[in-house]
DNA sequence: ATGATACTTAGGCATATGCTTAACCAATCA
DNA sequence: TGATTGGTTAAGCATATGCCTAAGTATCAT
């Protein structure tokens, strides 16, 4: 259960971005070659290429070239390491958060006390 | 609706290492003083502070200072906007690939005898 | 073959990040 | 009161990131 980490750390970083975020933004609604991808952005082609490439190191996007033209395209399965770790999280404090009210409701049928010191 | 993009960047970047994943995973059990939280990491405790900081200015975590300890605990309600946004992702391509479903059968139905397959 | 299109590579620069050590302050404790 | 504990600030450094321009390479169109 320790640390696979660097997944998650290229989703993490990936995702990290606005621009990154509005490319897979961009391809979730269906496959797009690069300079479509780029084109919206305010800045280089290379620079959006830079981009793709984190995104793919990350696994989120996938390309194939054909001809010229290289086609991107979100790979779906991308995030459930994201999701996983989220949910992992949320609901170790979301127990926490119930024993905390039973413990909150103890106390009150205790009909408390103080219980300064200092 | 486009762009509250800098909450996403802090919440995303702060997530994007493991150090900090480490700090809130450790905080997902209960809330630590900073030098209960800087102990198991390999590195000094203004390093950690640092860390820190980026938990707190991306809402992930709070902290209070009492007499001279400083206790940290996760923010829970943080993580909604990870989520909505990778909810939001994942049900647009889901529909795609639904529509790409209903496409395949269509020409199923067309008849052509042949299998694209691969 | 010539030129346009679609990417790709290379080099460089400015800023951001992650870490360190060396003080420094504030609350206990002896 | 002076030492210790817990945290904070400051300065500096090495590497990483994000962008650029300029110069390729590989199609495709004529």
């Amino acid at each position: 259960m320790l640390n696979q980490s660097t997944d998650l750390d290229r989703l993490f970083h990936a995702l990290a971005d606005p621009t990154r975020r509005a490319m897979v933004e961009r391809l979730s609604r269906g496959p797009a070659p690069v300079s479509e991808l780029a084109r919206p952005l305010p800045m280089s082609l290379p620079a959006a290429m830079q981009h793709l490439g984190v995104l793919e190191a990350a696994g989120l996007v996938r390309s194939e070239k054909v001809g010229r033209v290289r086609t991107c395209a979100v790979e779906p399965q991308a995030l459930s390491q994201v999701e996983q770790w989220i949910n992992a999280r949320r609901s170790e404090w979301e127990q926490r958060l119930d024993r905390l009210g039973e413990y909150l409701k103890t106390l009150d049928n205790e009909g408390d006390g103080n219980g300064s010191s200092d």
